[in-house]
DNA sequence: CATTCGTGGTA
DNA sequence: TTACCAAGAAT
């Protein structure tokens, strides 16, 4: 790793910071600095594309205006505010975190590495990144854009796929940051990743650092920074059932409170094959016979580390209560009482198939 | 440290 | 179509 000459650290902080002054994007969580709206905000937009975040951010601004309002919100509701966005487990983290802001802290969000590191949800990237948007200190925040873009300007070759190398980018901010305009300098850090220095075709002509680029000095660009390949994901067959009486009510039942998609609500599902594997199998476990059954889609799930390759079926039944389930919460719902439940996408997708189906 | 955790966009 | 990606944290 290249060190910045210390001559030169105060203008590529000035052409940095001056750059994303001026050339920042309008984003509705840089309306002001209150914690909680930048807590949040950095919350959404783990792992998570910034036109993606902006009319979740908005919505849930309007519903959860403040610290209060959220913490006082039932689990149903803010995981409909969270419905699409993926990764569920943040929001079940913010609203513990919050609820201990308001009971704990008066509900001020604390101003101190080791408090706030006590959230939960709250891990290295999110703590430094409130503490010096919000609060003007000076902690590293450092997230992928960050590594890239300074790997290029230091010419750091570690792996920034390995959780080690996170340190080294977080002590090389420590030596950078300008600690008159925190905010600014780690928010231009990452507003560059998203504008300029891109992880393809970085727009090196328009950098307003690249006097200070060793990569681009050397013409490295392409070749920074180092990242290991992930391995390919293992792929699962299911089978689920729109299960629907004649008075309209379908059946549903709530994924369990940890691990994939927790707390969302699905339509009865099981990794069998056939048409007659699934009629056993829910006659066993839900004490319901199926006659009426039949396919009406194939949907096709992609998570991070797993693939649903699902058979969406309808069954015609009598009475929907005749499904029972010991292990989890269930509900009969008719179409006006769907919309309050959080699905997953894919299971949208299935009752957009029964929608579609009872329409021919 | 490696794996688990979503979703939609794009080359 | 495949692979990678996007303001990471918990386990």
């Amino acid at each position: 790793m290249k060190k910045l000459a210390s001559n030169n650290i105060e203008q590529f902080r000035e052409d940095l910071v001056n750059w994303f002054i001026e050339e920042q994007r309008e984003l509705p969580w840089r309306l002001n600095k209150d914690p909680y709206r930048v807590w949040v905000s950095e919350i959404m937009l783990q792992q998570t594309r910034v036109d993606t975040v902006i009319p979740y951010y908005e919505r849930f601004m309007e519903w959860f205006p403040t610290i209060e309002d959220f913490a006082e919100a039932d689990e149903e509701r803010i995981l409909k505010a969270w419905e699409g966005l993926g990764y569920y487990s943040r929001v079940r983290n913010l609203h513990s975190a919050v609820k201990e802001v308001k009971e704990s802290y008066g509900g001020v969000v604390p101003n101190t590495p080791e408090e706030i590191s006590r959230l939960k949800g709250v891990g290295p990237y999110t703590a430094g990144a409130i503490l010096s948007i919000a609060y003007g200190l000076p902690e590293p925040a450092v997230d992928g854009n960050v590594m890239r873009v300074l790997s290029r300007i230091l010419e750091i070759y570690d792996d920034i796929a390995k959780p080690a190398t996170r340190k080294i980018f977080e002590q090389a901010v420590r030596e950078l940051i300008d600690h008159d305009h925190t905010s600014e300098f780690n928010q231009a850090l990452m507003e560059l990743g998203a504008l300029i220095c891109t992880p393809t075709k970085p727009s090196c002509l328009l950098c307003p650092v690249r006097e200070h680029c060793q990569a681009f000095e050397k013409g490295l660009q392409q070749e920074l920074p180092v990242k290991t390949k992930a391995k390919k994901v293992k792929t699962v067959h299911l089978s689920a059932v729109v299960i629907v009486d004649p008075s309209g009510r379908m059946v549903i039942q709530k994924r369990p409170s940890s691990g994939l998609l927790a707390g969302l609500w699905e339509f009865p599902n099981y990794e069998v094959d056939s048409l007659e594997k699934l009629k056993q199998v829910m006659a066993r476990d839900n004490h319901i016979v199926l006659e009426d059954l039949r396919p009406i889609g194939k949907i096709s799930h992609v998570f991070s580390h797993l693939i649903w390759e699902i058979t969406a079926y309808e069954a015609k039944v009598e009475n929907v209560e005749q499904f029972t389930e010991t292990n989890r919460k269930i509900a009969f719902v008719r179409d006006e009482d769907f919309q309050h439940y959080a699905l997953p996408v894919s299971h949208q997708k299935i009752y957009e198939a029964h929608v579609i189906n009872g329409k021919q």
